[in-house]
DNA sequence: CCGAATCCTTTTCGATACTG
DNA sequence: CAGTATCGAAAAGGATTCGG
């Protein structure tokens, strides 16, 4: 499988690039069959990404992982975690003591995920003040 | 402002990048303030980086992107692209012939949103085998 | 402590009809 | 051609209650 070399693709590359985007996006239109549709589906809610952050340090338990994002429900950090558990993204295990405690970790699948991640976080870093400035300046223009 | 340097952070990186990760998430709750989720739910949805990909080969008008992405409405298609040109992610000139054409081009800071993009789907390409059987497995074994 | 179940609100999205 | 306006369905998300 080809990986990417460098940050910033040249501007050489940039065609090649293209054409790969077209057939990602024309595999097929059933999200459940183009990889591009089906994972940004998975992981393009509100929760996952957070929580896939939260597990990047080390293994957490239900709890722990509320107080890393304390705007989370119980009802939606059971959910995602679920999902993410059934993408093989994350191992869950349970300890019976009493009252019980689980622990959630990332598999090596959910691991992997960390470095196309850190890119797009980077990205978001780097360009937030840009981004905000742009919106201020269209709502200025628009309203 | 600070860049990747190489494709994939060698393991050493791992334990900076999760302390760097907490920071991400922690910097803020409200969405508004944190770049990683106020980025994340700009193109979080289901038609932003389909629509982004698109242009990534060349600037396009309206029904162009339409025949790319064949299963959006028009709607979405105006709606999302609003968006993005809000953001400062894409430029629209209007032509004003009859009947009108309008492109659409992405802008030097849409373009930079290509690179974190490209390893994103790169990762999607490589697991969506992994992560559909873990699929098959989960849902065999639970219900 | 962890989570299932229920109910309800908000957001997102699609279909349709209409316009310069 | 490139939208806008309106409506309703569907999905996502939040609050609350209950249980092992």
């Amino acid at each position: 499988m080809t990986r990417l070399r460098s940050g910033n693709p040249p501007e050489a590359a940039r065609s090649t690039l293209s054409q790969r985007f077209d057939a990602w996006r024309t595999r097929a239109l059933d999200a459940e069959l183009c990889p591009v549709r089906d994972v940004l589906n998975a992981i393009g809610d509100k929760w996952t990404t957070l929580i896939v952050m939260a597990l990047a340090a080390k293994p957490q338990r239900f709890s722990e992982i509320r107080r890393a994002i304390p705007d989370i429900s119980k009802r939606m950090l059971t959910q995602t975690l679920r999902n993410l558990e059934r993408d093989g993204m994350l191992a869950r295990e349970v300890f019976p003591t009493k009252p019980p405690s689980v622990q959630y970790r990332l598999t090596p699948l959910g691991q992997s995920l960390l470095d196309p991640l850190a890119h797009l976080v980077l990205w978001a870093e780097s360009t937030h003040a840009e981004i905000k400035s742009a919106r201020r300046r269209y709502d200025r223009l628009e309203k």
